[in-house]
RNA sequence: GGCCCCUUCGUCUAGCGGUCAGGACGUCGCCCUCUCACGGCGAAAACACGGGUUCGAUUCCCGUAGGGGUCACCA
């Protein structure tokens, strides 16, 4: 295919939140337009007034710019331009590839009913396909006429080869009785017009590539390239749901605490792989993205290992960029001092979340509450050590890691009892929890005086 | 039910006639160690089944089973 002129776009309608499915189908049709150097287009699929709101149009675009999938030119809006699809149905009429048909919902309905009963494929079979002498005056819709004998094949680019039977495919609507356009028409004039050159959309769609294709010969327009990408399950295999990822973006990016480098990865391995890579940076996907290597069953969507991409880029982020996104899930949060405190906080969180639990300790105020674990850790003699540290760490000259360490090891040994033994009730007093990042790295983040009053609280706790 | 598609460790995948079937997540064990993590090392773990084709099938073909998608005047 000639590089320069890919032309692929997403089109989602706005009746919910953009979801992981549709996140991946936006990130696909990104990554082949970008690999190719050519065009990524948005198009709201609005015409269903009813359930389209702009709620969901707005987290439409939010989340596509979270996730960095940024497209080129305005945003086309599918409502726009019902003028333009019946003047393709008007054309359509005129060539004969289109007829009006009268039938009613009644004699559908029973029609319908009857090849359930006699337990026969239902197709519709219009008696108004071969008349033209319908009441003219009377509400009708639009169908197309499509071709009932022969096979229709797509070279598909992720399924290859599908045929179906031409006898398959009936004669849908392309207008409704009230003149409005259907999707089915709506989707392949936009297509066309806006100069799309492949349409990767999910495989969900497969079938009705073959109702487009249709319209399309009868149209003689060009024919697109088709990339049906499987669907993504949840963890027991059955279609996505609530209940395990079938979350708008937005809900991962808030509540989850995902960066959105992880949730490109993930969604770019779900489905898709380039040998043994795992880590893949926007760059060298778009360098390697192809519609050759998409997987052509459904896969299922794994939480825990999001999870641990998201651990991997939360250690790669830069630190004042994790400040920012973590202080506001934490109360009285300081920026600075979680930019310095990120190097030895990330190594022990998986997401926003662990970060701001794991960075809380910064900011409580004194005297700490303890919690049960961090309380049996002060019981025994732990406060004479606590002490004796306290007393140590006093007399310091530079509050630094190494002295701090220097000075524990000093009463751990002047003591006769193990590094751990002096570490854990100094954790306990200083976190107020029973875990956390090496304690001489606490010590250096809290600072000299607050160290040391924390120190003072536990001791004095022991006689009140 | 008709039509279409799919099937490699629990999960995501590599493989594109000859491999000890590789990697990652998860799980388990060990190491590191002041806790928890991170990191390192190692282990268990897969070609759905049955026929072909072939000197040789995970790989190609046909069935079976299982899974998925779709059958609107919704998109």
């Amino acid at each position: 295919m000639s590089a320069s002129n890919v032309v692929t776009r997403f089109a989602p309608s706005p009746t919910g939140f953009l979801h992981i499915g549709g996140a991946r189908t936006a990130l696909f049709n990104w990554l082949f337009a970008r690999h190719y150097g050519g065009k990524f287009l948005l198009r709201i699929e609005d015409t269903d007034k009813a359930r389209s709101t702009q709620p969901a149009i707005d987290a439409i675009i939010d989340g596509m710019s979270w996730l960095g999938l940024d497209w080129d030119g305005d945003t086309w809006f599918q409502s726009e331009f019902a003028a333009r699809h019946c003047e393709v149905a008007d054309a359509l009429l005129a060539s004969g590839h289109a007829y009006r048909c009268w039938m009613s919902a009644e004699e559908l309905a029973a029609a319908r009913a009857e090849a359930q009963a006699e337990r026969k494929p239902f197709r519709i079979r219009s008696p108004w396909r071969d008349r033209a002498d319908g009441p003219a005056d009377q509400q009708s819709v639009v169908r197309l006429r499509a071709p009932q004998d022969g096979e229709t094949a797509i070279d598909d680019q992720v399924q290859g080869r599908v045929t179906v039977q031409n006898a398959e495919i009936d004669d849908f609507v392309l207008l409704r009785s009230d003149g409005s356009p259907t999707y089915m028409l709506a989707v392949v004039v936009d297509d066309h017009d806006m100069g799309v050159t492949h349409v990767i959309r999910g495989d969900d769609h497969l079938n009705n590539a073959f109702r487009q294709l249709a319209i399309i010969r009868a149209m003689g327009w060009p024919e697109p390239v088709y990339g049906h990408v499987p669907l993504i399950h949840g963890q027991d295999g059955a279609k996505l749901s609530k209940r395990h990822g079938a979350l708008g973006v937005e809900t991962y990016r808030d509540e989850l605490g995902i960066l959105p480098e992880a949730l490109f990865n993930y969604l770019l391995r779900l489905g898709w792989g380039h040998g043994d890579d795992e880590h893949i940076s926007r760059e060298d996907a778009v360098r390697w993205f192809g519609l050759d290597h998409v997987g052509r069953s459904p896969s299922r969507f794994d939480v825990k290992k999001l999870e641990n991409l998201n651990g991997h880029y939360l250690r790669e982020a830069d630190p004042a960029r994790l400040a920012a996104l973590v202080a506001p899930r934490i109360a009285g949060a300081d920026v600075s001092l979680l930019t310095r405190a990120m190097p030895v906080l990330t190594p022990r969180a998986k997401d926003l979340n662990e970060l701001a639990e794991g960075a809380a300790f910064l900011f409580k105020a004194r005297p700490l509450d303890m919690d049960e674990k961090a309380a049996l850790l002060l019981e025994g003699d732990a406060r004479t050590l606590i002490e004796a540290v306290r007393l140590s760490l006093s007399n310091l000259d530079d509050w630094t890691a190494d002295a701090a360490e220097q000075a524990v090891r000093g009463v751990a040994e002047s003591e006769g009892v193990k590094l751990g033994q002096v570490a854990q009730p100094l954790r306990a007093a200083l976190t107020g929890r029973a875990t956390s990042p090496g304690i001489f790295d606490v010590l250096v983040l809290l600072g000299r005086d607050e160290s040391l009053a924390r120190l003072a609280d536990a001791v004095t706790e022991k006689d009140g």
